[in-house]
DNA sequence: ACCTGAACACCGTTCAAGT
DNA sequence: ACCTGAACACCGTTCAAGT
């Protein structure tokens, strides 16, 4: 909401706004993302955009080559923004932190889970799976079952935090209703109206994500006996 | 492909081509659908879609509301064309089955993955949804478990298709220049230079997927070893 | 009930021109 | 090198008017 701009920029011509700071691709992108946060994806137009660095909108097309440059350094941009966690002496806890991390960056800006439609991997992405299959080689993992879990996690914390992007993006269609869309036919959905699917009195996204990472670490490197413990 | 329209429209007025069968939502979504499958997402445009019926654009919207009511059609529409598979003694080979379904259907339309950005329950989805979980119960899940697993394997399918779709759809951009981005720098990571991750030479999408299957069922259900087996 | 025509308020992007 | 101004070829959607 407040915008946290340096201040230098107020001290040199207290008269002058804006116009302030030259226009970096730097920049851009934080504008961007400010707009993307604040108003999703449709907020974010090259006019508003050049609107918000007080600039002609072809001005931007100096500095990127198209829109979908601004969209693709947008999202790489956020995962640059989380750290990814250090390393640990217990390699189940780093994947955990890492997937925590990662699902959190996501659901802090809901539009970027959508924007994922398109190859992925800037350095911070890449940066963020190193760590992640490196704490799974400590965990003794190699060769076919190292590749199938990699992918295994990375594609469970996209699809989560997409999914839960989605009902969080859209006003009015949270959980609620679509538990009642559920019940209001019970005949066709038996199963799914008696195990309370999508009821959130009952479970709620952050734990259910959570038991999931402990069943994929089970599955894949058999540790059942210390997940239950947990 | 060939449609099949009420043979009275041709019979009527054999002279007059298109402006043929009234405009319906079905026929919409059918045209719509066709539209996001020749020229993917951007290729849809309420212009051009008002054209391939021989309509004017403002006639699409006394059957349909906004553009966004257009692409949940087209979204829930595909899910509907895979039918879901038949329930067998079986109960992991269902869910297995299921799994692939929903994948194929996605990757035989690219745009779709994509828009899952918006809540998606239409009936179609439910219906899988209830298909899978009553063949987890029968696997002996309930409760928490039962909530946990029917969410880590949605995601999973989800996420994968996003990803998968996401390099199908960009040309030039496959498996390969991206391994190649990865081997470019082995100082930064190490881990991946090594495993071969993102080498298409290695794993395929398929296997890939399939044996991620095999884990979320044996750390979900502790039946390690019948996975192991197969 | 269903569709057309004209119009509104926008888009992304190009390109010559300015400084 | 960096930005402006004008212009092009589009958009989604509304609304009165036709049949």
């Amino acid at each position: 909401m407040t915008k946290d701009e340096p201040s230098s920029v107020w001290l040199r011509d207290p008269g002058v706004r804006a116009r302030s700071t030259p226009l970096t691709r730097e920049r851009i992108v934080e504008a961007a993302v400010a707009l993307l946060d604040g108003h999703g994806i449709e907020g974010l137009t090259m006019r508003r955009l050049a609107g918000a660095l007080d600039v002609t909108p072809t001005a931007l097309y100096w500095h990127v080559r198209t829109k979908e440059d601004v969209l693709d350094l947008a999202v790489d941009r956020i995962f640059g923004a989380a750290p990814v966690p250090p390393v640990t002496a217990d390699w189940r806890e780093d994947v955990r932190a890492l997937a925590r991390a990662w699902r959190t960056a996501m659901l802090e800006h809901p539009w970027a889970p959508g924007l994922i439609g398109r190859p992925v991997l800037g350095p911070n992405v890449l940066a963020r799976t190193e760590f992640l299959q490196s704490a799974l080689v400590r965990g003794g993992l190699s060769d076919l079952g190292l590749a199938v879990t990699t992918r295994l996690l990375a594609n469970y914390v996209i699809g989560a935090a997409l999914t839960e992007s989605a009902w969080r993006r859209s006003p009015g269609a949270g959980p609620a209703p679509a538990r009642a869309h559920i019940t209001a036919d019970p005949a066709a959905y038996p199963t799914l109206t008696a195990s309370g699917h999508l009821d959130a009195e009952r479970w709620d996204d952050e734990s259910l994500f959570d038991r999931g990472l402990d069943a994929i670490l089970a599955g894949a490197c058999g540790g059942a006996v210390e997940v239950r413990g947990r």
